[in-house]
DNA sequence: AATTAGCACTCTCATGTTGAGAGTGCTAAA
DNA sequence: TTTAGCACTCTCAACATGAGAGTGCTAATT
């Protein structure tokens, strides 16, 4: 990579914030006007040739301004971003409203992906909190008619999953509480392997249950498993690059079609740390159709017990500053949340 | 309203049938030849000269094709269009996907979403299936740290709720299930108003949780309560209407904001018998941001016990008799799960 | 009375032309 | 190394033009 002289990262810099703001091709002389600058602009455009040789600038067109190309983005992400901080006030803003939801967690997904999506004028994409090794906390079985059974069970995460299942002959409620009882009292506070080594001290209904159990478990293991949570899509189609609609429905089917989100998510989130906020710039040649788009990804929770991703979808010509440290916030807002709720229930 | 006569009729429902599928204006010529009419161009042309002067059709601009008003549409819908239903192995099939999904209600609606979106090429949205007079089912109390309880009801209509709360004081499993055996003893099958004319048979600890339960339930009444299940939000950016951003913003806003999905469904639906399916078009005068779309709106469910609510978004220019008869059919089909559903939990 | 042929007329849309404007690259001077 | 100056390039908006599709009207025909 060719080092770039400080003024040269400067007018990089300046470059891309023009550029975001505007949309438009920045020119020499635009730069100079914009942000007062003393010096020429043929000095600039000296400048500009060398950036564009390094492959960070490009021309839309023979003597039109300069545009970033997404090398420019990355080495702005990598190099010339650096750390911002939401202004404290928002800040205050955010955390007062998730800590006014109380324990919903329904409601904090929302609310994030609300959050994300104004903050950032983006797309907003947040997915639930999935156990990443689940312990059982208790199981209810409920008769409801005749051979009809409805199950629900609590996960360590504070997961609650119901399931309706129909039983090979009538069971009366007391047998059912009787054998929920009995499950409870061996198996809360395990985890899949605890559960998978269990022997034979089960009758034949416990057993089934706790086959139902482990099918469970595995249920929750696969990545999106529970609900992803959108919001601020209209908000991609306010910006020019998606004016016309072929480039908005690509962008947009990505963040509907649960497949691709998975491969996405899969691919890069979880192969990250939690404080780390990872950019895709202009799909990184593995997304076709992110082409002109641009995904910030972070991931929540507490490590090892219940994980979840958020991120937020633009333009890649995007405010990443804002939009990085949003995700940040959030994120980190997140985890704290979920932290706690677990720590409450130990 | 004037009367038509019968070749009027004909005519109409050739121009928009025309027109829906091809998005240009249609012309005397066009039109004979695309449905090997035996009447010359120039009768045509006096008919449709009628028709414009009845309201019914519209002229982009001077001496163009013809284009259906929202009049016109309107007037196909309810007198030209007839009742259509879908093809036997397309019902098969659906039937088939849905009676695939076990009990589960989240994959129902995530199906029922799908298949609207699908054979509609509109966006679709589903509400989960709410409950008009719940009765209580179950209450289970699961006591998970110190003070902090979790709270699982039960209601008829299949809905499971949950809730934390912190306790004045803390409590034993024992004593809460023993509280919870209590109240599903008593409360088991009231509604609304069984459980608020309780008298004092119930501890503090007991009173307290009817109070919660009681609350549960106020809330449940509320319209969109449940989740909303939304897919097919890119096919509405296919359609040539939405190429300009600017009219599929405001298309989709509608779609994502929860406010003004109460606002439509609780003006239309609600004041619906469960069969008919609603068809708004052009926002009826109503919604202006619906100005060039139609909405084919239709409920689900089980009268007086749990309902929900289906529909699809789509330009005004939209296949009416396809969709309707989706929505319908559709429709038909949840009805009929869910009464099953609640006939096995009776 | 209803239908049709004929025709002049209207309006859009794709295409082509032109000129202003913004911006560049290069050269030579500071 | 920086800057002034200048010729050159390319876009974009404005305007012009002509083909094409379609209409409305009139007069003739059934």
């Amino acid at each position: 990579m060719i080092t770039l002289t400080e003024r040269q990262r400067l007018i990089l810099a300046l470059i891309i914030h023009t550029y975001v703001e505007t949309a438009q091709p920045v020119g020499s002389k635009a730069l100079i006007e914009r942000y007062k600058l003393d010096t020429s602009s043929a000095t600039i455009r000296n400048e500009m040739v060398e950036l564009t040789e390094a492959g960070y600038l490009r021309q839309p067109y023979t003597s039109a301004g300069r545009v970033p190309t997404e090398e420019g983005y990355r080495y702005f992400v990598r190099q010339l971003m650096g750390q911002t901080e939401l202004p404290m006030n928002t800040r205050r803003t955010i955390t007062h409203q998730f800590y006014q939801a109380g324990r919903d967690v329904n409601r904090w997904m929302r609310l994030a992906a609300s959050v994300l999506a104004h903050q950032s004028q983006g797309a907003s994409l947040v997915t639930s909190p999935r156990p990443e090794s689940a312990r059982f906390k208790h199981l209810s079985l409920i008769s409801t008619h005749g051979r009809q059974v409805l199950m629900v069970m609590v996960w360590s995460g504070g997961q609650v999953r119901q399931q309706m299942l129909t039983l090979a002959e009538p069971v009366s409620q007391e047998q059912l509480s009787t054998a929920a009882g009995h499950i409870n009292l061996v198996c809360t506070g395990m985890d899949a392997d605890g559960i998978a080594s269990l022997s034979t001290q089960f009758d034949a209904l416990e057993q089934d249950m706790i086959k139902l159990i482990r099918e469970e478990l595995e249920r929750m293991k696969q990545f999106v498993s529970g609900e992803v949570y959108r919001d601020g899509l209209t908000n991609v189609l306010a910006e020019p690059e998606f004016a016309e609609s072929e480039s908005a429905r690509k962008a947009l089917r990505l963040l509907e079609e649960r497949s691709l989100l998975e491969d996405l998510l899969s691919r890069t989130v979880l192969t990250s740390g939690m404080d780390d906020v990872q950019v895709l710039i202009g799909g990184e040649g593995t997304w076709e159709d992110l082409r002109d788009c641009s995904v910030v990804l972070g991931r929540y929770g507490a490590p090892g017990l219940v994980t979840g991703a958020l991120g937020v979808l633009g333009p890649t010509r995007m405010a990443y500053g804002r939009t990085v440290s949003t995700v940040r916030f959030v994120s980190g807002l997140l985890s704290d949340l979920v932290i706690e709720m677990l720590a409450e229930e130990t």
